[in-house]
DNA sequence: TAGATTAATATGTACTACATATAGCAAATA
DNA sequence: TATTTGCTATATGTAGTACATATTAATCTA
């Protein structure tokens, strides 16, 4: 008889299925070949039969490639490669209410650390006009009378800076990432408030407006303080 | 008659498919009624008759779904929900082969971003252990007398940081895009390199071992500078 | 030759059938 | 009685057939 320790260690057989394995083999296939977007890739029953399955293990493993763009169907011309959206799998789970609060407070830290981070980009490729959207929205803010409006030019501005970043691929991490910071931020009011950053956005405007690149990572650094002291 | 440059803006109909549907269903099931990890979710021939649709529809839907790590099926309990694996998306198409170099470049950027406000989190987290380990790196590297040896200990130095910072979803993001990194280090080695970083890794381990969190994002900057002028 | 018509074809959907694993229960064993 | 073993019902996994639909490509017509 094997004692309970023992048999924790068995895990469970990952029971692969002809999906999974034909959804491997393709992947393979397309970086084997080296197949180009705009390349067409074989029939479903030409696959199928290669494989020896049925054409309907096929369509599961086509359907999830689907998924995360990197083939598309037409009716008759058959299917072919296209460029995979980085951001189409994160896209579909990031939901805050699916996700483990421990998961949501990574990912918190995933964007303090990109904004401290962010400098280099920004002064690289700032415009006039970035810059005066930050101003306007700094400006508005001191205006704002009520809680929501701050919260409005708060996440406003964040927005803006990845913006001016001038990288896609960033951008749309942030705009998937934005919902489940919505939770931490909720999660965070209710721990008390030891401090409050000493650096406001106005004070990131003016750094930004100027050319030292140097003074931007601590300088995010003291206006993220609250959250990082939570770290 | 419509001029090309018009007929370019007409974008092909985004034929949205039973399965894409029942996929888009399926979430907002989950997500409206709250299921949590754990819970099960109806059978697939009840799926299929509440929504009118074959059954092969519904498993195309719930194969995306598995993919992703959001449902797990077992042979007759049904299926249930499992936290999904954020980073299993990503994983998934992040090859470099498939990757358009602007996106492999945009990657790489992100990189560096991460990198330089890596610090508060490896102040925080930071342990003896994961010091000693850095230390006994940069003594490697300093005895190192191929470049292979040199290359190797470049990466793990960097694969230690993202360790340190004690983030789980950032150390796979690190995992998942270092072979895009290789792409884009050979495509920099192709353009003359005008400067050399100035801090070295022993520098970066130096300021670890202190209690100056300050001195970390400008100091991986300057690491890090000859990657961020070909920003 | 230009335009309309038709045939061929690959994907999308539906349905049936059976294999397989297993949860839950019944029977057997100690 | 408690534990194990074996059975049965059931839900998923796979296979195969059939047809709808859209679109390319060939064919026909004026």
């Amino acid at each position: 008889m094997k004692t309970d320790q023992e048999l924790y260690k068995l895990k469970p057989i990952a029971s692969v299925t002809m999906a999974d394995q034909v959804e491997s083999q393709l992947r393979d296939y397309i970086i084997k070949r080296s197949i180009r977007p705009g390349d067409s890739i074989p029939k479903e029953m030409e696959i199928a039969e290669a494989l020896g399955v049925s054409r309907n293990v096929v369509r599961e493993a086509l359907s999830r490639l689907r998924m995360l763009g990197m083939i598309e169907s037409k009716k008759k011309r058959g299917m072919i490669l296209t460029q995979p959206d980085v951001m189409k799998g994160l896209e579909r789970i990031l939901h805050p209410t699916i996700l483990d609060i421990n998961v949501r407070k990574e990912l918190f830290e995933l964007r303090l650390v990109l904004e401290v981070g962010l400098g280099d980009l920004l002064f690289k490729r700032k415009t006039a006009e970035h810059l005066q959207q930050l101003d306007a929205i700094v400006e508005r803010e001191h205006r704002a009378t009520t809680s929501i409006e701050r919260i409005r030019c708060e996440v406003e501005f964040h927005s803006t800076l990845y913006e001016m970043a001038g990288n896609e691929t960033l951008k749309r991490f942030q705009t998937i990432l934005m919902p489940v910071f919505e939770y931490v931020v909720e999660y965070e009011s209710k721990l008390e408030h030891t401090s409050v950053g000493t650096v406001t956005h106005a004070d990131l405007v003016k750094i930004l407006h100027g050319n030292k690149p140097d003074d931007f990572p601590n300088a995010m650094r003291q206006h993220l303080l609250p959250h990082l002291e939570h770290l």
